[in-house]
DNA sequence: TATGAATGAGCATTCATTCAT
DNA sequence: CATGAATGAATGCTCATTCAT
């Protein structure tokens, strides 16, 4: 007589049901794929029929687009309250704050993150022939710390940090021919490249 | 016998037809991504009928594995050569030929990488909403570099270096719970980035 | 507390609410055809709930059926009224009275008779191939006048009078093998075919 | 015995197809209308797979216009051939053979016209309103006939025929406010009206 | 080798209608 | 009288893959 019929009642408020079909969203995308996952598997698994789906979101790409910016906004939000936390002129420690915030966030997020940037990353396949490349590098600066070039304790932490952070701007600086540009990318790439070795 | 067309051949070599293809598949996934390119688009681009498409490649993802390593395995070469090139113990040489070396690789292939590793994220939207990330990166680096905690000449670069090293060194070490490789993981996170900016 | 805004009042006489719904729902339907309109844009139109509509339609199917209703009925009256104030035995007065009075009904009701009857053909491409056959039987009467064979001062017009005559007297008489009927049909045809250009 | 493998060809001549396709949809179009015919019932029809349609037609709307032009060219071809058949001069020869030819023409296809023109009429229903101004007609021009104001031998017929007449040229001309055109159109209605009871 | 007609599972999206409140 | 969240059947269209020739 309360209201609370058993069967659970039938209408919710929306923005609980739109959390509840992000939420499996995010679940069922993250374990076949966004393109392997279809919006009745979604409505299944929140409880809800096909068309409760258009009531909240307008499309597929909807769902991953609100997905995306939850994600970012979140992380966001704990990056700067762990910088926040510093000292005013801890420089290096907000810097490290930033990283480590990001870091854990990523973390935490687990591969929610490759989901909601790149739609759907072929499942697992993604970083084995990277490797090739990863392993290379990571031999060669194994190699030259052997052989006192540089100090680092972790060769292969620092080749996959290398690689993507020379994936990263090469991506963002996708410029065809513009070739003073490249002359600069190059050697900043260098610069960074060398400090990070010591 | 009456109806062999002088003019092209409608045979060729199987080794000739399946670089046609990857030529035009590479193009086509480029141009509209992977999920958006059908297999017919592809062989009416190299000018074959769609059954032979499967004379060459198992499935449409075979492609795709193909166009990667071929992709991969031209990269390492390059770069291969380009380390040989230095003298034996010169390793700060080494290590910027191998970055040079693959940033151009990349800057070449421009888009093609992405494609290649990700399966063609929704263009142009990828980092848009990544951009209030790094928008926040930049200005902490530049906040301490204005105040002389650092030397950074490029801060807008080293934002977008910093934050794919860290995303990519997150993604291969996304174990969930580990507290003790992740610990690990934050104090080279830590020592990797106060390298970089000094 | 009582959530009694002032205003307009939710309640309206149910009279008036079908009156609102019909409203709209005749102006969506001649906008946008029957099948592209839906009931939650007429009620939205009317500002009501979607619910709503089946408090005074019992489906879709019903709204069409009332306004066809209304409308011929309306029609009527008006030929009814107009008739009625010729001259008891003035019957050319009556009859140009009467297809006066239904064409002054229709041009006034625009494409909603058609809408009503039809149920929205895909807009405007109606007519098109339609023309081929108006344009082939304006020819023969502007031919048959220019010899003098009839004397019709607007071939053009009779040219689309005659063809929808044919086209509706044959539509309601569509019996399939009645050679009779058939041959009846055809007489008929031509006597009136043959009054219609003297 | 020649290619007459038992178990019916897999695989016919497009144009072949494309007719099986063609009449099985304008059948069910006509059983059930154009909306209430999926595309599965028509291959099911035709004893093809759902995606042998799109091999032939780009969609639904496709299919109905093909049927259109086709209904509409046959039907002209059949009217010139009938009109090429009398005396040069004979006029009136030549007009009733039109009109003759082209409800010859509807008759045989029966309802196709309709479908084809307006895409489903709501089956059936559709003339039955119409009748009470058809009938209301009706009773004018048989009053007027017993009178001896006209002879008409079939008022029935003529009602029809007229109705249909002023339906169809309004319809043509359904221009809003030009009070010109309006005072033009009536002025024709008028003498083609009188023309029609002599 | 090469063809291209044929397949058919697969899926996003729409919307009339219901009903608990 | 009124609401609007919820339903779920219905359907047009796509496309990777097969296979008879």
């Amino acid at each position: 007589m309360t209201s609370r019929t058993p069967g659970r009642p039938r209408t919710k408020p929306a923005e609980e049901r739109r959390d509840d079909l992000m939420l499996v969203a995010e679940r069922l995308f993250l374990e076949k794929g966004v393109d392997h996952t279809t919006i009745e598997e979604v409505t299944q698994g929140a409880g809800v029929s096909k068309g409760a789906f258009y009531l909240h979101f307008s499309s597929k790409a909807d769902v991953i687009e609100a997905l995306r910016t939850r994600f970012v906004q979140k992380l966001l939000n704990g990056i700067v309250e762990e910088v926040g936390k510093q000292q005013t002129d801890d420089w290096n420690g907000k810097l490290t704050a930033w990283a480590k915030a990001c870091a854990m966030g990523y973390l935490n997020a687990a591969r929610l993150h490759n989901l909601v940037f790149a739609a759907a990353p072929p499942p697992s396949r993604e970083g084995l022939t990277n490797n090739i490349l990863i392993d290379n590098l990571q031999q060669l600066l194994a190699a030259g710390s052997r052989e006192r070039a540089w100090s680092l304790q972790e060769p292969a932490f620092t080749a996959i940090f290398l690689f993507n952070a020379l994936h990263g701007v090469v991506n963002r600086n996708a410029i065809g021919d513009d070739s003073a540009k490249r002359t600069e990318l190059l050697r900043n790439i260098e610069e960074s490249v060398l400090r990070l070795v010591r």
